[in-house]
DNA sequence: TTAGGTGCAAATTCTTTGCACCCTG
DNA sequence: CAGGGTGCAAAGAATTTGCACCTAA
């Protein structure tokens, strides 16, 4: 399932300009990779993206799309699925709860709430699929971070 | 910051439970590692386990920790933060959005919803840090994932 | 006793890095 | 033309697996 072309062109024209206010240059590669993102709805990974693009682009590695796909994270382009970089970790905590985690460091909090843990399903979603759990996840700067932060001068 | 130790023992009632329930023995690595992710407020992964248990348990490898962690999810005891097991996906969609995802085969797609774009986070959660996004992640079965598995008979 | 569990080491998988050549600005 | 960018190969990090010995039930 893809995106319209004209919302692709559009999220296009906006890397281009993002690209030259941040002095990078605009290399066919980072066209085609960012292009590949912005025109499939299901959130590729980088061996995904490689392998779409690889008949047109036969000589592309898959180091340039990573390393393409986090400058492109880095210019506020695109986000990632799910914490980045990092390995696996485990909640045993066997009540329903939301998490608050902090994109510095990575912190992880609980917190609950009863309006999260009821909230009202769209109906888009049931053409998806079944609805098992829903879980909110915050994402900020925790205490010591700001700290940290503000300490350097 | 640690859990109160009624709870993490009432975790670890559960935990003999399920596992006597579900036919698994009960070793004494089990129960250390599950004892401590159940006492964490922050997560731990595997690594931090290891090196939490490390003194009290010079011989404990980094793959029980795995397996057993990896069981103890099986068992429904831990979950993960964040998707599992996976290789990192990126996102090109520029707009405020949340994510369905299939815990299947992975599948991921966006959805929107004014009611999670502007939710009303519990007053506990400025104790961690600043907010910056709010995020909601629905999980299920996808249909293409309902077919298959109603096909195998 | 005995099947399942553990520890060790080696294998995989995913991602990053060093370096010489190439191409955009 | 100059400096950033790319491709290749090799390094690293995270996680899993094969196998022989060990131990809970």
């Amino acid at each position: 399932m893809n995106l319209a072309s004209s919302e692709v062109e559009r999220r296009i024209v906006r890397f281009k300009r993002a690209a030259r206010e941040a002095g990078v240059k605009l290399t066919h590669q980072r066209l085609e990779i960012f292009r590949e993102v912005a025109a499939r709805a299901d959130h590729p990974s980088a061996e995904a993206v490689l392998t779409a693009l690889k008949p047109q682009m036969p000589t592309l590695s898959l180091d340039t799309v990573y390393r393409t796909l986090w400058l492109l994270h880095d210019l506020g382009l695109v986000s990632t699925l799910g914490p980045k970089r990092e390995s696996v970790r485990f909640d045993a905590n066997p009540e329903p709860h939301h998490h608050y985690i902090c994109v510095s460091c990575g912190l992880a909090r609980d917190f609950e709430s009863t309006e999260f843990n009821s909230l009202n399903i769209p109906k888009a979603v049931n053409g998806f699929g079944s609805v098992d759990t829903t879980h909110v996840e915050v994402r900020g700067i925790c205490l010591k971070c700001q700290e940290k932060g503000s300490k350097k001068p």
